[in-house]
RNA sequence: GUGAGCGUAGCUCAGCUUGGUUAGAGCGCAGGAUUGUGGCUCCUGAGGUCGCGGGUUCGAAUCCCGUCGUUCACCCCA
């Protein structure tokens, strides 16, 4: 029997894993200095905190989502996503008494029932950042200048913000209403698909991507047309703080995310090498989500961050931006006498943080070279007879093969020394 | 969910069209040339259920069917 990881999840492995880490480091590091605290939720919620939010007629709720009973039959499921899980915790938590706005970001793994290709598992990393209880669009540029600047922090480049505006209650109300009617004269011609999301959520025909229908939608209503004031000058304001920013934008009128709690703002952002799955985060406002979900009505304003593909990203565009952690010393001992003075003292070295491997096989002397080698390490330290009997060790130096004998007792003051002349 | 490509040594791949002795290469790995000294060179060696299962055939890595995994596009999205 051969055991493999399930279809759409994977080991992740060095040197994937450090980027990974990295990147995680450099997202906590950048939030806590915007001001966000971390909010740790479950891996699993009932499953109501994501059909409520993101929408039953959405691809992620629809077909997407683990879902599972458990042994009392409650209907449980593997988060797809991180939004919905903090504005239950918000509510859950009274959070809407303390001073708003609160900001919180959370780094997690989520889950998604999808067709696997590169740069989209059935399991995956996020980080994202939350902004509640404010409106003011400055929220907005900032969870925005946030994600560039983290981009640009990691040395990602060629980096394209697409954004546009969803509109309120009040300006998607009138904007429904001719969409419908529209919708309603060219459903014949529309797939069935289509006439299902009509029914559900007629935002979500724009999902579509059927020639026929492309073709009838092109022609359809614009919300943003629709925009009221309010909204219109919200969005402005947020273009223009971007601007102010010099973040460039792209406008995309048709980007409508797959979340159904969306309002006014809306974003996503694409990076180059990634062919069809380029977006690497994507975020907006969703100013009622928290009111639906049974708490005061508090608006809000948030963004998601994809690991797995900013891992991509980097790799594929050669960014190698940690420094190799390499073994210092590498210890060969010559025979069994010397391999047991030898763990004493590699054991001191790391206790002195001086990072230092040994072989533990019964190699020879050129075996070993060849590891140490291998290793890149800075220094060899030979002990062998002529060492043991003298109470010496001799080091190398790997890249001049300058060698030189020592006593024993004085290596580790020897080697910081060297090391700290090297920096 | 739809369509297509790929799966042969640790890695990258050749062989498959036109089925035929012990399935190859490069890199890597191990040992030696140099018995206490790495990188370069040379020599030698180990390593393969040809993804898995079934079928056709005297004979299958090669042809057919199924299955699993992966990649690409669609879709969705991070």
């Amino acid at each position: 029997m051969k055991f493999q990881t399930p279809r759409g999840t994977r080991d992740i492995l060095s040197p994937e894993v450090e980027f990974r880490n990295y990147i995680f480091e450099k997202s906590r590091e950048l939030f806590e200095i915007y001001g966000f605290k971390e909010i740790v939720t479950p891996t699993f919620e009932r499953t109501e905190v994501f059909t409520k939010g993101i929408g039953e007629a959405s691809d992620i709720v629809s077909k997407e989502m683990y879902t599972f009973k458990d042994r009392k039959g409650r209907s449980l499921t593997l988060k797809p996503e991180g939004t919905a899980p903090v504005v239950r915790s918000f509510i859950q938590n009274k959070m809407y008494g303390k001073s708003l706005p609160i900001k919180l970001y959370y780094c997690s793994q989520m889950f998604r029932y999808e067709k696997p290709q590169a740069g989209r598992g059935r399991e995956f990393s996020q980080v994202g950042v939350e902004i509640l209880g404010t409106s003011d669009p400055l929220a907005d540029i900032e969870t925005i200048a946030l994600v560039m600047n983290l981009y640009k922090e990691l040395g990602i480049d060629q980096t394209k913000l697409i954004i546009n505006s969803m509109g309120c209650r009040n300006c998607r109300k009138n904007y429904l209403q001719d969409l419908n009617k529209y919708l309603e004269i060219k459903s014949k011609n529309l797939c069935e698909n289509c006439n299902f999301r009509i029914k559900k959520n007629p935002l979500r025909v724009f999902d579509c991507k059927v020639d026929q229908c492309k073709k009838i939608l092109s022609k359809s209503p614009i919300l943003r047309d629709y925009l009221c004031n309010e909204c219109e000058d919200h969005f402005k304001n947020v273009l223009k703080g971007l601007e102010s920013l010099r973040i460039e934008w792209q406008l995309d009128n048709r980007l409508v995310r797959g979340f159904d709690y969306y309002t006014k703002t809306v974003f996503e952002v694409t990076a180059p090498k990634l062919g069809a799955q380029d977006a690497i985060c994507g975020g907006g406002r969703y100013d009622y989500l928290i009111e639906d979900y049974g708490g005061p009505l508090t608006p809000a304003v948030g963004v998601a961050i994809g690991i797995d593909r900013t891992v991509l990203v980097m790799m594929r565009m050669g960014i190698k931006p940690f420094s190799e952690k390499n073994i210092q010393v590498f210890l060969i001992a010559l025979n069994d006498t010397a391999k047991k003075k030898a763990i004493v003292l590699l054991d001191d070295l790391r206790k002195n943080k001086i990072p230092s491997d040994m072989d533990y096989g019964n190699r020879g002397i050129k075996s070993q070279f060849k590891m140490a080698d291998r290793l890149k390490a800075k220094y060899a330290l030979i002990l062998g007879e002529d060492e043991l009997r003298n109470n010496k060790v001799s080091l190398k130096e790997m890249d001049t093969g300058k060698q030189s004998i020592i006593n024993y007792d004085d290596v580790i003051n020897y080697i910081k020394e060297k090391i700290k002349e090297s920096k």
